[in-house]
RNA sequence: GGUCCAUUCGUCUAGUGGCUAGGACGUCAGGUUUUCAUCCUGGUAACAGGGGUUCGAUUCCCCUAUGGACUACCA
């Protein structure tokens, strides 16, 4: 089998939409699995789109998602220049090929003229297509003397280059995972190739760059279906090998119809791009939300594809070992913000309680306390598995770091009772006097004396708790007060009682 | 409008010419827990509709419906 040799080809006009990831995502597992090289190529050739910041923001998406680039503007490579508009001389040559085969042609009509032409067409209830038919009657040099439209371009007239479409043909091509596809030439119009201000279109750009790259397989996105048949006759005009193509189904909004984008986002609550994008209109992305890149691929690899098997968390090495392109889904998949949280918690649970306490410490710096490593290891250990996210510790943890202000008074009607006061000072004069003060030993002390007085454990479990969280939750009692220490256990069951007794 | 693509639980999906149509997320219920959460166990829930082909179709074919993409001198 011939050299596997795959790229990405974004353009630069903005953040990177997650379904762009997940192209990037499928080529590179694909370039991997089969030993292949994995291409970044930027597609600018839209001048008039093009967007500061966006191609650097491209290149630290793909790795911080740990997708590692083979070839690019920053790797290098035998095949470069890798960015379009540094080598857009070349385009025109290859138009040319076309024109001197007689298979494209130079078309003068204005884009005005050409926009009217469609709007008279839809107020008689047709369609204007530029065909075979159209171009008889516009202005070009397949219409025109060959002296007229020489003198044309001789006078600077500014023109485009169009594909001469064929009038009625079948053309026939292959889609690895759509199958066998037949589309009739016409149905299709003559595609402008080569634009007026001289750069070529998207059509001819990644077709000559896909030829001289040696590209093997095209992997994008589905809605580059319906311009497949025209990609095929330019092969075919050029005398070139088609690469194979695999078109993926498009990512879906959680809710509702059409595509996924940065609106579903911003109305319900999660990021539709992985960093945040901090030109223009600014746009969060996951890294900032608090998302490993780990869960964030894996979810995304299990959107469109599976193995077959019943395994769910995958890591890149197994994305790679696992992926085939033959189980690439059909139809579009509608992203599921829940189900990336449930990833990113299977992920967390697997890090260590060290690993979460540095991290953990960034965030608590934030809020202006500092603790260190060891004594947020042992905290995170009594409330990982509860959490999904690092910021989600403090949301487990806040009173750990400081007192109650207010007791929940739903609470207070429930488990403060006339008694309870006398209880929890009699409760505090038993710790004043342990030494120990681990969850083990104050355990065995405090259970020890409910028993001895016959007292209702929980009555005074949930006392105890409200004086020292505020409300009914939280890890165990003993491993929360063993963490605060003697102290301001202490302190809060006095305050407690005070503030509770009034 | 035209062309093309798609359609299995709410969601992501597995699957086969004959199965109790499987798993995961969510949801619901129980259990564990002095609280909350986690966790464990269990339940709920799907082959878009109609025609064929066939002894038999969720599976193969056709039609319809629905959804989507494309229909620029954008990619």
């Amino acid at each position: 089998m011939e050299q596997v040799r795959v790229r990405f080809a974004p353009s630069p006009t903005g953040p990177l939409h997650i379904g762009g990831v997940r192209t990037a995502l499928y080529n590179y597992l694909f370039a991997k699995k089969n030993g292949g090289t994995f291409i970044l190529r930027i597609e600018d050739t839209d001048q008039t789109r093009f967007v500061e910041g966006a191609e650097e923001y491209i290149m630290e998406s793909l790795k911080w998602c740990g997708i590692v680039v083979d070839e690019g503007i920053r790797e290098g490579g035998n095949y470069g220049p890798y960015r379009q508009s540094d080598k857009k001389t070349i385009y025109r040559q290859y138009a040319d090929i076309l024109i001197d085969k007689g298979d494209a042609y130079y078309a003068f009509d204005t884009p005005e003229k050409l926009e009217s032409l469609r709007s008279e067409s839809e107020k008689a209830g047709k369609t204007f297509i530029y065909n075979a038919e159209a171009r008889e009657k516009l202005i070009n040099s397949v219409s025109l003397k060959e002296v007229e439209w020489r003198e044309k371009l001789d006078k600077g007239e500014p023109f485009v280059i169009r594909f001469k479409m064929p009038h009625n043909e079948d053309i026939h091509f292959d889609d690895i995972i759509r199958g066998h596809i037949v589309v009739n030439t016409g149905t299709l119009d003559d595609k402008v190739l080569f634009k007026s201000d001289g750069m070529p279109t998207y059509h001819l750009a990644h077709l000559v760059d896909d030829h001289l790259m040696e590209i093997s397989h095209v992997i994008r996105g589905e809605e580059w279906l319906p311009s497949l048949p025209l990609h095929i006759m330019l092969y075919r005009s050029f005398g070139w090998n088609p690469p194979l193509f695999a078109h993926l189904p498009l990512l879906l909004k959680p809710d509702g119809k059409g595509k996924l984008s940065k609106r579903d986002g911003d109305k319900m609550g999660f990021p539709v791009f992985p960093l945040f994008w901090p030109y223009g209109e600014t746009a969060k992305g996951y890294r900032e939300d608090g998302y490993y890149p780990e869960p964030f691929i894996n979810m995304l690899a299990l959107l469109g594809w599976n193995p077959g098997t019943e395994q769910e968390i995958f890591s890149m090495d197994e994305l790679i070992n696992t992926f085939s392109i033959d189980r690439v889904g059909k139809s579009g998949s509608r992203f599921d913000p829940e189900k990336a949280k449930w990833f990113n918690h299977q992920y967390l649970q697997k890090r260590t309680n060290t690993q979460l306490a540095i991290e953990f410490r960034e965030f608590l710096r934030a809020h202006g306390y500092h603790f260190d490593i060891i004594r947020l290891e042992t905290l995170i250990g009594l409330v990982k598995e509860r959490v999904s996210f690092v910021k989600d510790i403090w949301e487990q943890t806040d009173f750990f770091f400081k007192a109650p202000e207010i007791y929940d008074q739903e609470v207070v009607k429930k488990r403060w009772k006339e008694d309870s006061a006398g209880l929890l000072l009699e409760l505090k004069s038993i710790l004043e006097n342990t030494v120990d003060f681990s969850a083990a030993a104050t355990e065995l002390v405090i259970k020890a004396w409910i028993e001895k007085n016959g007292y209702n454990t929980g009555a005074i479990m949930n006392a105890l708790r409200l004086l020292i969280v505020g409300t009914l939750r939280g890890p165990h009692m003993f491993d929360i007060i063993s963490w605060i220490g003697k102290d301001e256990t202490l302190k809060r069951i006095d305050k407690g009682v005070t503030l509770l007794s009034k």
